[in-house]
DNA sequence: CACTAGTGCAA
DNA sequence: TATTGCACTAGTG
């Protein structure tokens, strides 16, 4: 790709001279400060220019979802979110005793004293000294990792001990004192840096902290949602985008029983189950329905047997059948994969319904599982480039109402496809209609948009 | 100090 | 041998 310019220059020269990353430069007089941040944030968020521009193919998605989007990036940013120190050190405290616990444990089972946190040494104990069967490699010895590790806990006692510990050993360095580190002394906030030049599917990014990866799924995960508060006055309300990527698959493909799905306001993994297995829906039972999940995604994703078999712990052919049975009944779908395909090859790159393009060379590749790479990017980026295509515009539209009326209510957060205000109590149920209407609002498909509310004084309670 | 590998968190 | 990210620790040079 020919440079349209010189490194280092921009389209878009800064605003105001300023030092790069704006919380840390010093400035006296608070205002100029203010511009001065608000400033280098835009003209980061902003800097994507001709690779960009040549990438896409795509002027108006730049100039009507990127730049303004920009700015409504730069004020969450400087917003931040509030972060309650004393709940993530009296964690980080918890964590460390139950830590040096199981570390002593680990090392009475093991007869020796290693470094746990080293998959290098781990490995020399399980597969050497202790004699257990290496399940997986990987490029430099043996695999340790969570599928490993719960097989082998069904020989011997110490690795369901190294679970453990890892579990703590990853919440208390990259969520308690990663995170405690980051919350910035003059606001009590942490302020993420969010991207849009990053990913190659039209998602943001998010860094220092990142907060698009905040834990949610165990106890202690949720622990430290809840040391995400509002301000004094607010509350935080959580808004999510229901199966977006399913509806944009149904609305892409034309799928007969997926867009009827929708259109019924069903569940559509309790209905995929009951597709796969033959059943009545009231027939499903809750480990159905989740495997039926992992199909959903598995679909999304370009899925093949085996990796739907890692995924929720069945056989290969098992898997296999569910794939094959799914198919089946969603012509409408594999059909949209396999045309998807055809027409990237065709024209080397795939869009977005904004049109947001993504070039996939790897689908001229000799080698077949980078072809078949390509072919799995090829379906997956319509879908989840789409998904945030749609997320962006709603976040300018509800940005752009809170302004005109009046609101104080301030966006916080994004995370793919949900989004998080701080909000003064009295404008709460204006500002969720507000939202809920945005959100769902976007853009209209031949399936109805859903987003999920909810309210609370922390992450947890809101989310 | 810069970099890679392995691992694991989210959508 | 499922998509997109960020970031931790260990280990190397």
């Amino acid at each position: 790709m020919p440079s349209l310019l010189a490194t280092g220059e921009t389209i878009f020269p800064p605003l105001v001279k300023g030092g790069e990353g704006g919380f840390e430069t010093g400035f006296c007089d608070e205002m100029t400060r203010y511009i001065c941040q608000r400033a280098d944030i835009i003209f980061r968020l902003t800097g994507i220019l001709e690779k960009k521009l040549v990438e896409t193919g795509v002027l108006d998605l730049f100039r009507n979802v990127e730049i303004p989007l920009a700015e409504v990036l730069a004020d969450m940013e400087m917003a931040g979110i509030r972060v309650n120190p004393h709940i993530l050190m009296s964690l980080s405290k918890e964590m460390e005793r139950d830590m040096n616990i199981i570390c002593r444990r680990i090392y009475t089972i093991a007869g020796e004293e290693f470094n746990i946190n080293s998959p290098k040494q781990l490995s020399n104990i399980l597969f050497n000294k202790i004699g257990l069967k290496p399940i997986r490699k990987t490029r430099t010895g043996y695999s340790t990792d969570e599928g490993v590790l719960t097989e082998l806990a069904l020989q011997h006692e110490l690795p369901a001990e190294i679970l453990s510990y890892r579990q703590l050993a990853k919440i208390k360095s990259t969520y308690a004192d990663a995170l405690l580190s980051l919350i910035n002394p003059e606001t009590g906030c942490v302020h993420t840096s969010f991207s849009q030049t990053v990913t190659t599917t039209g998602r943001l990014s998010s860094s220092k902290p990142n907060l698009q990866n905040i834990p949610i799924r165990t106890e202690m995960g949720q622990r430290i949602r809840e040391a995400f508060i509002s301000k004094d006055g607010c509350v935080l309300l959580s808004a999510d985008y229901s199966q977006i990527e399913l509806r944009i698959l149904a609305h892409m493909s034309g799928d007969e029983l997926l867009t009827e799905a929708f259109r019924q306001n069903e569940d559509v993994h309790t209905r995929t189950a009951s597709e796969i297995f033959g059943l009545r829906p009231s027939d499903v039972t809750p480990e159905m329905r989740r495997r039926a999940k992992a199909v959903n995604f598995g679909i999304v994703y370009g899925i093949s047997p085996y990796g739907l078999a890692l995924d929720i712990g069945i056989s290969q052919q098992e898997a296999k059948e569910y794939i094959d049975n799914y198919f089946l009944r969603h012509r409408g779908v594999k059909s949209f994969i396999e045309d998807t395909i055809v027409k990237a090859k065709e024209v080397g790159y795939v869009t977005t319904l904004l049109n947001r393009r993504r070039y996939v060379p790897e689908l001229a590749s000799e080698d077949n599982s980078v072809r078949q790479f390509g072919e799995r990017i090829a379906v997956n980026t319509p879908v989840q480039g789409s998904a945030a295509d749609m997320i962006k515009l709603a976040m300018i539209n509800i940005q752009r109402r809170l302004v005109r009326e009046g609101l104080k209510a301030k966006m916080i957060l994004q995370v793919h496809d949900e989004l998080l205000f701080e909000v003064p109590e009295e404008e709460l149920a204006v500002t969720k209609n507000i939202v809920v209407e945005e959100m769902e609002g976007v853009i209209l498909l031949t399936v109805p948009l859903k987003a999920d509310s909810g309210v609370g004084k922390n992450w947890r309670e809101a989310g």
